[in-house]
RNA sequence: GGACGCGUAGCUCAGCGGGAGAGCACCUCGUUGACAUCGAGGGGGUCACAGGUUCGAUCCCUGUCGCGUCCA
């Protein structure tokens, strides 16, 4: 007997610390197991469990779990992001709210001690989540992208990249932040769309000759502004082409050019051109050649590049100042109301600056080449295949990648400036002092850039830093060797760019063109039950943990794999998780009916070997769904697994199986007449459970891991008595599948269903129980009915199955694959019911009728259709039209009986 | 503006060339030998719209409308 529930709460940190004491997370010593490797995307290390990870994950987690019962070496490499900005800014918020030093007070060093001692506190908080989830990580091979290993692995590709020339300095437009003072990723700005306005500005032309109206929703930026172009084919300003304006305020010419980049359908068709501050004027400015005129600080402060009156102003202070200018000089020409889209730090909150600086780079489009390629011939693909478009579309237009960071938490970029401004990159200071003693003959002071990378940068190298890179190379017996390249990546269409793209790049560029991963399985994004992003400010998170303490592990996990449909997005909802809840406490109570009823392995217990036709077919039942679910996973249909399971546990196993095996199984106290058959079914079912177990076991691990150990000591013992974990994956042949026994079955199951849908539907009382009679049905059909009279006669509640040639008056009719019942049930019957539900039925099959002999009646469907749907429809042409006449004379006699 | 995707039962979604399914919700009934976190039955859909291809279209193609996401 079981408890009379699974109880999560105490159920799943017992197993999950037993499952991870034993080992078995970690791949098999077997050096014939074949590899299977998944490295975790790895969340930050500020971050805690959200929903998207908690699908993330689990996917991984069904995917790693499925492949270790498989009897892989499986691999499922865990770690965490050392998050620049997102780290640096808890730690500095944290040293505000507690009165400390600021970062800059405080110094470089004293700074980075602080997030140092954080991490060490607080940096294990989401590893300690996915735990709960039941993530079989192995967590000694944990990783960081700051430890040790990983920053040896960066300052290695950096040195190798920079001797390629696929690293250089430029000096470009970035994503300036002004308040963190760095320069930041195209991921890390979030466009949002705010108010604004249009301000209509007249530039009088130089000559005094007239104006140039130009529109900007940044009027601060004119103080930099070094053109106006107009499209060159706009006929209102030919004749204004490489005459000048005198720009208001700065009182400075700037030269009216044509560049297509200027659309006459908009405004007055003039756009005054900012290089410094705008992407679309950089490019304008590189192909004029005009000057590019910074006007501000790295706060986004006016510089001294301004006039004297605008000087130190915030940006938004001289936007109103530039206004108020323009409206006492009689230039503002209008001003409209606009929404338009504005760049904004995703973590500070603030609007984005594009920033002329010095950055370094990475030359991308000639990484993105073979990377391109590798989607492009196979060598790795995208499941679903969809996602490689948007793969494409960013690699075959690729940017150069801006990698350098005004940050402090990162990993120090690896070059050394000396007197000139020579630049000495080398993995070591030791190695930088060693050339420039080489380049000026004596030894000068270097000193080391203060920018740390791009987080992204030692992301790209996950998944070889992280199996030991650079110190293990591939040909040496290492993870590297065996776990290079991982199998499959499981990660979010966001950041198939930032992420799985350079990845992409990275890994073929190191590892001897081998790609990082064969497989890239993209999933879906959750948001909540309206289709809204789940965001905090819209108050629309939905807490993973709190949905584990309420449900258990298992629920989410089914909820989440069950809605992972490929390419698109789920909308969770708790009534859905409820739902799964109450999966998991049906196969809780179907194992304890197994329990109480003596079902226990059998010493020996061969499944192809089972008489009874009852265990024949759930044998087979339980093959096409091992068959189903084997596939499924083997092909990332993670929510078709689910749904197989479903259907099979809940559908067929409990609904049917285990209450048609009633009768065979008999009382626990009361033995049933064939003792043979008992021992049998009891074997059946308990091979069953342990069959889905197995199957289940990656979706639901806990409640599958508390089963398979409460269900150990029954009967003969296990192939292995080890975990559930790692036990093996069933491989059930097709053999086991009897067409027979499926016929059999399938044949008792439809006629309890018609049954009960007769008696519903006719009202006949739940007490009432007449016999149900055979009228027309073959010898071998009319055998099995009567073989199976215990089962219809509880199921159904009739009173026994008997054949009849001729059916009594008021008998109601039914038929099931070409079997004709009739119930007599004269005293219940209310005829104006019954004649409804004749006439009814006798619609149904009339239009049936009229559709499929229409078909058959159009000679180019005869002779084009394929020859089994031809024949499927003659079928379906004489069943119906055999039912059809059956039920006619039953509403016949029926007329006739009043 | 460009690219991609999506419009199937009240809701969330499967299906994707041969007369449409599930879960939840809803209605009726039920203390039947595990399970009320349950069981039995039921209602409910011109598969967005319009053309086309085909013997046959929810499924393929084109267009329209509506929605979403990403990139400008």
């Amino acid at each position: 007997m079981l408890e009379k529930t699974f109880d999560p709460k105490s159920v799943e940190p017992r197993l999950y610390a037993a499952w991870e004491a034993s080992g078995g997370f970690k791949p098999i010593d077997d050096p014939n197991a074949e590899p299977f490797s998944i490295v975790i995307p790895p969340p930050n290390v500020t971050g805690s469990l959200h929903i998207g990870h908690a699908l993330n994950n689990t996917l991984q987690d069904v995917l790693i779990r499925f492949e270790r019962m498989r009897g892989k070496a499986a691999l499922w490499l865990p770690g965490t992001d050392h998050a620049g900005i997102a780290t640096q800014m808890v730690v500095e918020r944290q040293l505000a709210e507690a009165g400390n030093q600021s970062r800059r007070d405080m110094g470089r060093e004293a700074f980075v001690e602080k997030i140092w001692e954080w991490k060490a506190k607080s940096g294990g908080t989401i590893t300690n989540q996915l735990k709960r989830l039941g993530a079989s990580c192995d967590w000694s091979r944990e990783r960081f992208t700051l430890d040790e290993g990983l920053s040896a692995a960066v300052r290695k590709v950096f040195v190798t990249l920079y001797k390629q020339k696929l690293i250089y300095r430029d000096k470009r437009l970035v994503n300036w932040d002004p308040h963190f003072q760095t320069a930041i990723s195209d991921l890390e700005v979030e466009q949002r769309e705010v108010d604004g306005h249009y301000w209509h500005f007249a530039y009088p032309l130089e000559d005094g000759s007239g104006e140039i109206v130009v529109a900007t929703t940044r009027p601060e930026t004119m103080l930099g502004d070094t053109a106006v172009a107009v499209h060159p084919k706009d006929e209102r300003y030919q004749g204004l082409i490489g005459r000048a304006v005198r720009l208001p305020i700065v009182n400075r010419p700037v030269p009216i050019i044509a560049d297509d980049y200027a659309d006459p359908e908009k405004g007055s068709g003039a756009v005054k051109i900012t290089p410094a501050h705008d992407f679309n004027d950089f490019l304008v400015g590189k192909r004029n050649n005009l000057p590019m005129i910074n006007i501000f600080d790295d706060f986004a402060h006016i510089n001294d590049n301004a006039p004297p009156e605008y000087r130190g102003l915030d940006r938004f202070a001289a936007r109103k100042k530039v206004v108020e200018a323009f409206e006492a000089l009689g230039l503002l020409r209008g001003i409209e109301k606009t929404r338009h889209m504005v760049p904004h730090g995703d973590r500070s909150g603030v609007v984005v600056e594009p920033y002329l600086t010095d950055q370094w780079y990475v030359n991308a489009e000639v990484l993105a080449k073979p990377a391109i390629a590798a989607i492009e011939n196979g060598d790795t693909v995208f499941v679903p295949k969809a996602w490689e478009k948007t793969y494409f579309e960013w690699m075959r237009n690729i940017q150069p990648w801006c990698i350098s960071r005004q940050l402090w938490w990162g990993h120090r970029i690896p070059a050394w400036f000396g007197p000139g401004g020579k630049i000495f990159v080398a993995e070591t200071e030791a190695g930088a002092k060693a050339q420039a003693l080489e380049h000026y003959g004596r030894d000068e002071p270097l000193r080391q850039d203060e920018d740390v990378l791009d987080t992204w940068f030692s992301s790209a190298l996950w998944p070889f830093s992280t199996l030991g890179w650079p110190e293990k190379t591939p040909d040496k017996a290492s993870d590297l060797a065996r776990f290079y390249p991982t199998h499959t990546l499981i990660t979010g269409f966001d950041i198939i760019f930032f992420w799985v793209a350079r990845m992409m790049m990275q890994g073929i560029h190191f590892m001897d063109g081998q790609v990082p991963f064969k497989r890239i399985f993209i999933n879906a994004l959750v948001r909540d039950a309206e289709g809204k992003k789940m965001s905090k400010s819209k108050g629309n998170v939905m807490d993973p943990l709190e949905l584990v303490d309420d449900y258990g592990a298992d629920a989410l996990r089914f909820t989440l794999t069950a809605m992972s449909g490929q390419a698109r997005d789920i909308k969770l909802s708790r009534e859905r998780i409820e739902g799964y809840r109450n999966f998991g406490t049906k196969l809780w109570n179907a194992t304890n009916f197994c329990v109480v009823n003596g079902c226990a392995r059998a010493e020996g217990f061969d499944p192809a070997a089972v008489k009874a036709p009852l265990n024949r077919w759930i044998v087979g039942e339980t093959t096409r769904t091992a068959q189903a679910v084997t596939a499924a996973l083997d092909g990332c249909g993670f929510d078709q697994a689910a749904e197989t399971l479903y259907r099979f546990i809940w559908r067929q196993y409990c609904d049917w199986y285990v209450e048609l095996a009633k009768p065979l199984l008999g009382k626990p106290d009361e033995p049933p007449a064939d003792l043979v058959a008992q021992a049998e079914t009891q074997a059946t079912a308990a091979w069953v459970l342990d069959v889905v177990l197995k199957l289940l076991h990656p979706v639901m691990p806990f409640i599958t891991e508390e089963i398979w150990a409460q269900t150990a000591d029954l009967g003969a013992a296990r192939d292995h008595k080890a975990f559930l974990m790692v036990a093996r994956w069933p491989d059930l042949p097709s053999s086991l599948i009897d067409p027979v026994a499926d016929a059999e079955i399938g044949l008792i199951v439809e006629t309890i269903v018609e049954g009960r849908s007769v008696r519903e539907a006719l009202n006949v009382p739940h007490s009432a129980k007449p016999p149900l009679l055979i009228l027309e049905a073959d010898a071998g059909q009319r055998a099995v009915l009567e073989q199976a009279t215990p089962l219809i006669a509880k199921m159904l509640r009739v009173a026994e199955v008997r054949s009849v040639s001729e059916a009594p008056a008021g008998a109601i009719p039914f038929i099931v694959d070409g079997v004709s019942f009739a119930l007599p049930v004269a005293e219940f019957i209310d005829v104006a019911a019954e004649r409804g539900r004749l006439s009814k039925e006798v619609g149904v099959l009339a239009a049936d009728i009229a559709r499929t002999a229409g078909k058959l009646a159009n000679a180019d469907f005869v002779a084009r259709a394929p020859e089994e749907v031809v024949e499927e429809n003659r079928e379906r042409l004489a069943d119906a039209e055999a039912a059809k006449a059956k039920l006619e004379a039953a509403l016949a006699r029926l007329a006739a009986a009043v």
